[in-house]
DNA sequence: TTCATATTTGTAATCATTTTAATTATGTAA
DNA sequence: TTACATAATTAAAATGATTACAAATATGAA
């Protein structure tokens, strides 16, 4: 988590990004909700908070200019809408179908390492996705179970 | 490739799903092409000259149905649409940035195989993607190349 | 044949995303 | 500082994939 507006601005500057307030404010809010794996809307809905403003428009230009740059990175495992990432290291994702939640996945597979030619093919992205029931939920159904066979 | 359609109806009736004709021939479709990972789309419009009267939502609701039966599965790759596949052996995939292609990659890695449990998560799909330029691709950027250089 | 049920179809609605054009902010030259 | 060019933000409309809904059609049993 990145606590600080001066070093996020210097990370934008790094990259040729104007640091503006809602493009500060994006980074921050990525920065600080790793876990989550957030949609444009879940970002949008946030920052409304602190900038009434804001439009979802600038939060999807925004997420575009951090993917294109490297800043973050996409997912595509629900299939219904992206969800961003600010973790831009080598690791998987596990959707949970009951919940919903997508969980890293630190993964060391020989193809999630370093990106190489696959079949003649050059690899630039490397997506590992896990889709079934996550250990809480596992946990929750088993005490389902409990509770009506007591 | 299936190419008779008593094989498809039996597999349709194995997994209590009555074989009607539009059923069928999506499954056919399916069974015939199986390198090009097709939309709904496409799978309509290449069954509207069979079947003039067919709709999108039949499409729609057949693959869904398919996929609960895991006849066929479903690849999130592209983020923008589903692209379904009969192949439902664990194989991975690969997105060409520059064709669009999406091709089948053969992997051998520990987190393909089986479906087992992944740090207590009950792990039910496993999906490799890969993006990048094809080969194909490649070697046309090559002779652009040469040709701008002779 | 008649009726109940399942399937297909067409249309409308929804949701994520992109496009477009207008508004606002920013930086620079006079 | 003012005026202007450019970039960024915004709101609204358009698009594209998918789902929901209701009417029409097909199927199968009594």
């Amino acid at each position: 988590m990145i606590t600080n507006m001066k070093s996020l601005k210097i990370i934008l500057e790094k990259e040729g990004i104007k640091p503006t307030y809602q493009r500060l404010k994006i980074l921050e809010y990525m920065s600080r909700n790793t876990v989550n794996h957030p949609t444009v809307e879940m970002i949008y809905e946030r920052l409304l908070k602190d900038i009434p403003t804001i439009s979802m428009t600038t939060v999807y230009n925004t997420l575009s200019a951090f993917l294109e740059k490297g800043l973050v990175g996409a997912i595509t495992i629900t299939g219904t809408e992206m969800r961003y990432d600010f973790n831009t290291a080598s690791h998987h994702h596990f959707l949970c179908k009951q919940c919903g939640r997508i969980i890293d996945i630190e993964v060391t597979c020989p193809f999630s390492e370093g990106k190489k030619l696959q079949h003649g093919h050059r690899v630039e992205e490397i997506h590992g996705y896990f889709k079934g029931i996550c250990k809480d939920c596992l946990k929750d159904m088993k005490n389902s179970v409990k509770e009506s066979n007591p």
